[in-house]
DNA sequence: ACTCAAAATGTAATCGATTACGAAATGATG
DNA sequence: CATCATTTCGTAATCGATTACATTTTGAGT
């Protein structure tokens, strides 16, 4: 219930006064300054937050869409924008999908009605439509995807360049049929990693074939269909990329349960480096990802996109480094 | 830019007919109504929610605070947390704590500077003594814990019946000598699960011995001195109880790599029902909760709180209902 | 056509902070 | 002590919506 009226007048100064103290404005005389905060104390006085930010037009809070919660992977990057949030003095709301694209609009109306100053999608949260209509009107930033001259700024490893070095892996370790187990969805990173096991395989001499190649979602129902599917084809699969840990996981309990023909010496390999790949049996080679850092730079960079208000702030690609660890797999 | 002043001005009605018409006050008439709405179509106008919220007096928004995301035990919390929000119409705010205590001030701030209206806290984020100075003020909810008499709506599973009921299995199974890895902290649910243990164990006429209890952090390092600390006093252990999901995986995971000197067949039941206990190997006998209802259920009465602005609503307990699954340890 | 209650709309205060602008206090200087 | 530049402070407008209260419009009834 208290206001800055309440302290003022207990004070014994305006409003004014009290509100250049809390917001320490260095015209106030020392005197009164230590009087005034001395009331505040006195009277546990908070600033409503509600009012300071409408006339100051601004909630310092920032918008975080991630597909899901369920995946470490998510929740690992979700860490890493909360505590960037943090340091950089905002507020932020993360919000997940749980693959119901109306829900996208909720986060969205966050901006439109000004609760909210900027926005993050994570992965292929958001389509390129959506963020064709947003990126002229709202600070944006992508995690984890790459769409280069859509306006936002892009936080990501190289996917290519990791598909790349996770092919190089298992060709070097004499494996010559590596199935890819993708993405669900034709996201910028599905894409350039398939395109980076593509050059590999070129480079080792041994023919693209997208037969190999199959989408699916992180749950286990879905990989199994997708790994069975390519199995049936007949290609002699000896070695298996996965698009997430977890996926790889659920190859391996397919396998353990007999649901996936394949040996479970079989070469595999996933995308991620979340705690997953550490715990199951056995333990999974995987690309491992600056996740903590793509959702701190990823906030980072909305922030300096608030800051310099102007279109001021740089628009580009930031490329964070990646890193093959090797474990049982 | 646009406000309903503008959007007045167009319509040829004042502000306050604006206003009526976007919170569909039925003393409109039908035609204005339609010609405003329109207006505001043809304006792409949005209402200014920091107005609205300050003189509302009321932002619509929660807060949950969870220890940390990187447990999956968490994020489904969280997931069930989200979806009631948006079911009835409110904002959430989910941080988490990241082990650091200062963090909770933060989040403590936003009720006090009423940018948020109620907060729940998961597991041991909050301690009694902050609990004690919030549950005057704030509508507080807790989740997974139960302290009975401090104000605040308890929402969590009978522990005690838990813990009775997974010292049971192993009982069942012959197991005689049961470890038992609790939680890091003296919680309700941590402490509840032991007094179950602990009747169990008496029940079967087995004394009940306080060495073979130890807490432990959710990492592997600290589940592995736990256990080694416990199997170093040499009771010739024979069956082991974790907290969680994750300790359990880590048991595993040290008994693999030797660094645990038990056998991988020991009997293992563990709390939570994450898809952890589903990806090891051998997969891991749980207590499933049902973490989702848990979240739902917990901002589902915090709305409670909120709407029966009386401290009518409901002060007391919410007991869920948890089960156990048998895997193969 | 007149009355009057009901329906519809408008005016202006309000939420609680920030801040432009102007007024008052201070004090150094001649 | 008068002057005037600096400090310091206060008054009142403002952010954009909601809403109490006043006012006008409407239309049924006579």
């Amino acid at each position: 219930m208290s206001s800055v009226k309440e302290v003022a007048k207990r004070a014994n100064v305006s409003v004014a006064t009290v509100s250049r103290v809390l917001n320490n404005d260095p015209v106030v005389k020392q005197s009164t300054k230590e009087k005034v905060l001395e009331v505040i104390k006195e009277m546990n006085y908070k600033p409503n937050l509600l009012a300071k930010n409408l006339r100051k037009q601004a909630s310092k809070t920032i918008v975080m869409v991630l597909p899901a919660m369920s995946n470490p992977y998510f929740a690992e990057i979700a860490r890493g924008a909360q505590a960037a949030a943090y340091d950089f003095g905002y507020h932020i709301i993360i919000g997940t999908m749980e693959s119901k694209r109306w829900i996208l609009d909720t986060y969205v109306n966050l901006l439109k009605t000004n609760l909210a100053e900027g926005m993050i999608f994570v992965s292929s949260s958001a389509d390129r439509e959506l963020l064709q209509t947003l990126v002229g009107d709202y600070p944006i930033v992508l995690c984890t995807e790459n769409y280069p001259g859509i306006g936002a700024t892009c936080v990501s490893i190289d996917n290519k360049q990791a598909g790349y070095e996770a092919t190089r892996e298992l060709l070097r370790r004499g494996h010559r049929s590596i199935a890819y187990i993708a993405g669900n969805r034709q996201s910028s990173s599905v894409l350039g990693r398939i395109e980076g096991y593509k050059e590999a395989l070129i480079e080792a001499g041994i023919e693209y074939n997208p037969e190999l190649v199959a989408g699916s979602k992180n749950n286990f129902e879905n990989v199994t269909e997708a790994m069975n599917g390519i199995l049936g084809k007949g290609f002699g699969i000896d070695g298996v990329i996965t698009h997430s840990d977890l996926q790889a996981s659920y190859i391996l309990k397919g396998i353990k349960e007999n649901l996936i023909p394949l040996e479970a010496s079989i070469g595999l390999i996933s995308f991620d480096g979340t705690f997953i790949a550490e715990i199951t049996n056995p333990s999974i080679t995987t690309i491992v990802q600056p996740l903590y850092d793509l959702g701190y730079t990823s906030v980072h960079q909305l922030v300096l996109k608030l800051q310099n208000d102007l279109a001021e702030a740089p628009q580009g690609v930031v490329i964070l480094p990646h890193e093959l660890v090797i474990r049982e797999t």
